[in-house]
DNA sequence: TGGATAATTATTCGAGTGTATAACAGTAGG
DNA sequence: CCTACTGTTATACACTCGAATAATTATCCA
């Protein structure tokens, strides 16, 4: 039998694709389904490479959690600050990016719970989770500070929190039955319905954030003025 | 080698039995962690009892998962019916059982999480998924609507639609984190929070949620009022 | 170019899994 | 009291799991 030919990575790579194929595997099959072998079939490798760059398995799972949490946050905090805008349109932007792909998928929503799952008897994805969730806490705060400054409303550190925490709570929960698509609405609705909710949540006169124009809708309202 | 003592229960009673030991082992160890074996043990049984109740220990799990289902959703609309006062204060009833116990509880949001990340392969688990997330909407709604039109606020059935899609992820959000304590916040404001806003996302004028009196607040009012 | 070193494969092993089945023990009806 | 029935236990089986180890191969540096 001939062994087969088989290319070496470079470290990082190595470790990134075993981690995109554990968390291929748990999306796929939950945490229960996600076994070596699976993974490393998945990742088209042999079993031995997990203890090999990981140690354990349990220390490979952990590590895919937490570049995922990581993967998250930066997708969603990026796409607000692609834009030198407003303070609003920041911040619609980022309300936005959450109800829509690709941080709006399925398969992020299932990653996301099952791992949750784990947190309560698990220290080490408590751990990433808190991290995790302290992150989005303080991207909210700095999205929501001069919104709020902007319009003569309260913006302490404390209301900010405040603030935050229930936006997030509103994120957090749109974005996971969102996700899941029950098929009881449309996800079509969602980033109109988030940034409404949003600007009531923060008591912002209406408008405030759904007439934000995003940076297309600004280029393109420039280039059109000119011809007309 | 003599035999083990055993009780007879009825059908019922074992089966709840075995679909509690069931959740109890899936919030302590997981789904993986939850084995023919651990169930059994947990509720002081033999592994055959499964096949003989359930036929399968799949069964076993989806049927335990529909059974934490209901009792979520009953916990908390049971805690609004059981006033008789204005739409406010069931509303608001509805909203603070949300964010106590027992209804915010770490094994509880584990459990959730942990079979929320199976929706999305597990079609039987998407259909219970579905059934209690419709059912909360509904119940939402219905507490919504009277309290939108004491207040001369829009209250058609879409409107109404949106706003328990909205509230529903607020709560969910905060349902999540909050029981969760990542150590982030106290776990004691979420209930004001929430009642907070809810107020603004439903666009009540000020205290008409944080103001309503709970039934027994009710009470010590009028008997207070007498020896003063 | 050749040898050292690290990356990768192949294989083995004991423990644990869900399921199946037979033996046992309470219970109810005649 | 006996018999049929079924809830329950006990045991066996085939399979998969994670981990470990040895053999093999690619890469790099001298």
């Amino acid at each position: 039998m001939s062994r087969k030919a088989f290319q070496r990575l470079t470290l990082d790579d190595r470790r990134r694709s075993l981690m995109e194929a554990t968390l291929t595997c748990v999306a796929r099959d939950g945490l229960q389904g996600a076994t070596v072998r699976r993974i490393t079939e998945e990742a088209g490798v042999t079993l031995g490479l997990v203890r090999h760059y990981f140690g354990s398995k349990d220390e490979l799972i952990r590590s895919a959690y937490a570049y995922l949490i990581g993967q998250l946050t930066s997708q969603a905090s990026e796409s607000s600050k692609q834009s030198e805008g407003a303070p609003e349109v920041q911040l619609a932007l980022f309300l936005r990016a959450n109800m829509t792909r690709p941080n709006l998928s399925e398969r992020n929503v299932s990653l996301w719970a099952t791992f949750i799952g784990r947190v309560r008897s698990d220290s080490t994805f408590a751990e990433i989770h808190r991290e995790g969730y302290r992150e989005f806490l303080t991207v909210l705060e700095t999205l929501i500070e001069p919104v709020l400054a902007a319009h003569g409303l309260p913006h302490g550190a404390a209301a900010c929190k405040r603030h935050a925490i229930a936006l997030n709570g509103l994120i957090d929960g749109l974005w996971m039955e969102g996700s899941l698509n029950s098929g009881l609405y449309s996800q079509a609705m969602l980033p109109d319905l988030v940034i409404e909710a949003s600007e009531r949540l923060l008591a912002l006169p209406p408008g405030v954030l759904s007439q934000a124009p995003t940076p297309l809708e600004e280029q393109r309202l420039t280039s059109c003025a000119m011809p007309e």
